[in-house]
DNA sequence: GTCTATACACAGATAGAC
DNA sequence: GTCTATCTGTGTATAGAC
């Protein structure tokens, strides 16, 4: 699937989410007209994630994301209880398009090395389509309360788990030599973030998702080639 | 060099450094004994590291500077003359011990492989033994004001430049074979900022600084090796 | 040099009109 | 549903005593 494609469906998945978020915090959203409340949520996420990555969630006022959204501050309030909710529902949101998404791609592709190029091509197309989601989460991670802060480390781990455990099932098949699947699946997932993390550099440089996809999975693929010297831990010395 | 020596220059370079932040700030530290400001520098700069990259630099308070240095509001005022300020020390001052290491550590190397071994080791090194440092400068540079953020990212760049240059010489030298050595230098950038990103996880794995460096370097050279397709742009398809 | 006490601005949040 | 006006707490920074 191209990234034309997937960023199709993730806006899909936003689009139904922001519509569901009604149900899932009627507590908090006062506002009882679906139409609205999708209309102007999004352009509250919107505007929340845009002064919020540039000068951060804690610095960022209410009478910022008014000026920003259009919303008084009074309307604003309809919407979330506090800005510790809105920080809530930010991460809540992109937890759910990203698990959706990811289960869905994952369920097509088979055998182990096959799967770890779909996982990887899935979560930078994910993390390109959703830039600000992704990187808002990433700065903001410490500053959650700490229910919170649990939910968005155990999805990092479980990332982090799915490559371990794919490299190993590779290895075992024997499409890729033997090595530490944790350690290097950590060293993976750094250079996955990366791409949201600087993505203005990469543009910059003209880098495509698509260039930077196969760049990775080239590291990855060439890293488990068999070698002398794979099992000793020790690097060698020339190519 | 070990890390054990590696760090004990580091320290010694901080130490220096603390003594000249008296010479280099002469118009916002207003205590004049070397001993005292000295002392109370690294009282507040090891404060302010601490409570920053726990909570955010914006959401740490005077007040809670206050408690965990033990100084007085007004007497913390005697080393810098505005929030903004101590942002600005705290960043000049991990330039500078930045620079000066490296500098003496590329120094000694010589050959381009040897070189870009050096260069990761010592960045990786020098990110283990500053680690609050290097994780605030991250986490903090979009809250900066314009000249220093440009001078955070000239920095960045600078790095990246030299692992990119390294790379190139090697691929001239044929050690190396011919690839992106500009994407390359940015992943193993990114590769060399999770250390001191995500330390509490490789604390609590048990992964050293030396093992992390070798794996780094094992990633690097065999990326590096001579493959059949290596300048095609395409990944190979099975090992 | 360091303290206590305080000025002053601005933050988050709400009340009540429309 | 959305607005304007306002309450109240907390933030940065300083003045002046010791």
């Amino acid at each position: 699937m191209s990234y034309r494609d997937f960023k199709k469906q993730v806006d899909l998945s936003k689009a139904a989410l922001c519509r569901e978020a009604l149900a899932r915090h009627p507590d908090t959203i006062r506002v009882k007209k679906e139409a609205t409340v999708v209309r102007n949520l999004e352009k509250i996420f919107a505007a929340a994630l845009r002064i919020a990555n540039r000068r951060g969630f804690s610095a960022m006022t209410m009478r910022d994301l008014s000026a920003e959204t259009g919303l008084s501050m009074g309307a604003l309030y309809a919407y979330f209880s506090s800005k510790e909710d809105l920080l809530a529902m930010l991460q809540d949101q992109r937890r759910q398009v990203t698990r959706r998404i990811l289960e869905e791609r994952l369920a097509a592709a088979e055998g182990p090395l096959e799967r770890l190029r779909t996982a990887v091509r899935a979560h930078l197309y994910l993390s390109e389509a959703m830039q600000p989601w992704f990187f808002f989460a990433y700065m903001e991670a410490r500053h959650l309360p700490p229910a919170e802060r649990e939910k968005t480390l155990a999805g990092e781990l479980e990332t982090e788990t799915l490559f371990a455990d794919l490299l190993a099932a590779a290895i075992d098949a024997g499409t890729l030599a033997p090595r530490d699947p944790r350690l290097f699946a950590a060293l993976i997932k750094a250079m996955l973030q990366d791409w949201y993390l600087k993505r203005w550099k990469y543009a910059r440089r003209r880098v495509t998702v698509d260039r930077y996809a196969e760049e990775l999975l080239a590291v990855i693929e060439n890293y488990g080639r068999a070698l002398g010297s794979a099992d000793t831990g020790k690097t060698v010395d020339r190519a």
